[in-house]
RNA sequence: GGAGGAGUUCCCGAGUGGCCAAAGGGGGCAGACUGUAAAUCUGUUGCGUUUCGCUUCGGUGGUUCGAAUCCACCCUCCUCCA
């Protein structure tokens, strides 16, 4: 099966400009390609993720990858699939966020001589005089079309400011300088993209008279029509800091029936011949295909080493057994201790299981917490530097969240 | 520039002098059931030294014994007119 079939397979490809050309191109090792990374925070995340995949499939491919980071675009900020303003971003934190970027998307695709290229979008667009830009590329843009377009639909209800209607220039503007200078003739992108991807592919014919092609990505949503990556707290990150590698193994293995399929054929390299035999398990067996998920996932995020501690965590803890120094741990110190001891709810506190020491009474109320193995029913419970031993105090909240509290 | 309208807790949204830490819904958290799934049901959802105290309703001042609620000014957003 060649690539494009393949992608197809996976359920990787939501739009393209032109179907057979562009599989004619990216199953010869034709395209050269780029896919835009917003440096909205300082690290990578699971949709991101997606795309780097993507990337490193049509390398494998033979096509020549580009990475742009849009820290030019970032100072406009895209207002697609929002319904308020992103807050301005100091040019501080854009280069920061830059930064951090690369050296995860270094770990995860080659860069150099011809391998993958890494740009930034700033390089040319900081540089752009105002007049000259709008002279160039201005008259390419019909308001008209760009009022029809999807990504700015949402915003027109509660109000579209000229900076951000701005960014489909800018961003179609990269595309037509990369098509110039490096030769670049498809983007990929977030299927939120396409209309910012074709404004690109439109000034390239209209500019220069030439065919470039557009493709999006299926974004990542569950069977309840979320984007998937996302919890309560934020997004699922990439860095090991942001998401601890046993907590991103966590969330994949707690994903839904429905969803799992999905998971593996978008987001792994497994072969879809071995995924389509797990399409016949059902109901307890998924659990099977959620640890594998789970495994192959924090293995190409993490590399194996910790792939293997994360499912080792997760078994001791919820199977028994097995080895426990892997499980997520807080160390604390005779500071934190108050006459020799210290009380359950700063205990619960100072390990990040609850928030305030008003929810920590909560959850020791509703019968939410045990230590080590045990029930605990009052809030008064204490614990002295001897109870907590040499291996600490295994904690656990609610039915999944273990954390272990050792005493340095 | 002119005329109206709005800003409430994580989100939506009620409340228009004391009974308001603020209805209802969503989301979150916990309990039951289970397969570390989903659905369902129950409880809970500002902070703390917890029969009580403290901080919150865009901001700053003011009126009042008492303000989310009334007044003044300011900020932000929306609609209509120019």
């Amino acid at each position: 099966m060649k690539v494009y079939d393949e992608l197809v397979a996976r359920g990787l490809i939501a739009q393209v400009t032109n179907e057979e050309e562009i599989r004619e191109m990216i199953d010869n090792g034709k395209a050269t390609f780029y896919i835009g990374f917003d440096p909205t925070a300082d690290s990578l995340h699971v949709g991101h993720f997606m795309a780097l995949c993507l990337m490193k499939r049509l390398q494998m491919a033979g096509n020549r990858p580009i990475a742009l980071i849009g820290g030019g675009t970032a100072m406009i900020g895209d207002p697609s699939g929002r319904t308020d303003m992103r807050s301005m971003m100091t040019q501080e934190t854009i280069q920061h966020n830059c930064d951090c970027f690369k050296k995860q998307m270094e770990r995860f695709i080659e860069f150099g001589e011809g391998k993958a290229q890494m740009v930034n979008n700033a390089d040319w667009l900081l540089k752009l005089n105002y007049v000259d830009f709008i002279r160039e590329i201005g008259g390419c843009f019909s308001v008209n079309n760009m009022l029809r377009a999807e990504c700015f639909k949402q915003r027109m209800e509660k109000g579209l400011s000229f900076l951000e209607f701005n960014y489909m220039p800018m961003q179609s503007y990269d595309f037509y300088y990369l098509f110039q200078h490096y030769g670049c003739n498809m983007q990929f992108g977030g299927n939120d993209q396409w209309s910012n991807m074709l404004g690109g592919t439109e000034l390239i014919r209209k500019k220069l008279g030439k065919d470039a092609h557009a493709m999006t990505i299926t974004l990542l949503l569950n069977s309840e029509g979320k984007k998937m990556g996302k919890t309560a707290k934020g997004a699922v990150w990439l860095d090991p800091n942001k998401t601890s590698p046993y907590d991103f193994y966590q969330y994949w293995r707690n994903v839904g029936d429905e969803d799992v399929l999905k998971c593996l054929r978008m987001l792994t390299f497994l072969p879809l011949k071995q995924i389509d035999e797990m399409d016949k398990w059902e109901g307890s067996q998924l659990n099977r295909a959620k640890e594998i998920l789970a495994f192959e996932l924090t293995k190409l995020v993490h590399g194996e080493e910790e792939a293997t501690k994360a499912e080792q965590a997760a078994k001791a803890l919820f199977v028994g057994g097995g080895d426990m120094s892997n499980v997520p741990a807080t160390d604390l110190t005779a500071d934190d201790l108050t006459d020799g001891a210290i009380g359950v709810l700063d205990l619960l506190v100072k390990c990040g299981l609850a928030p305030s020491k008003k929810e920590a009474r909560r959850l020791v109320e509703q019968g939410g917490v045990e230590v080590n193995g045990e029930k605990i029913t009052v809030a008064t419970v204490s614990y002295t530097a001897a109870d907590f031993g040499d291996e600490g105090l295994m904690i656990k909240k609610g039915k999944k969240v273990f954390h272990r509290a050792r005493m340095a």
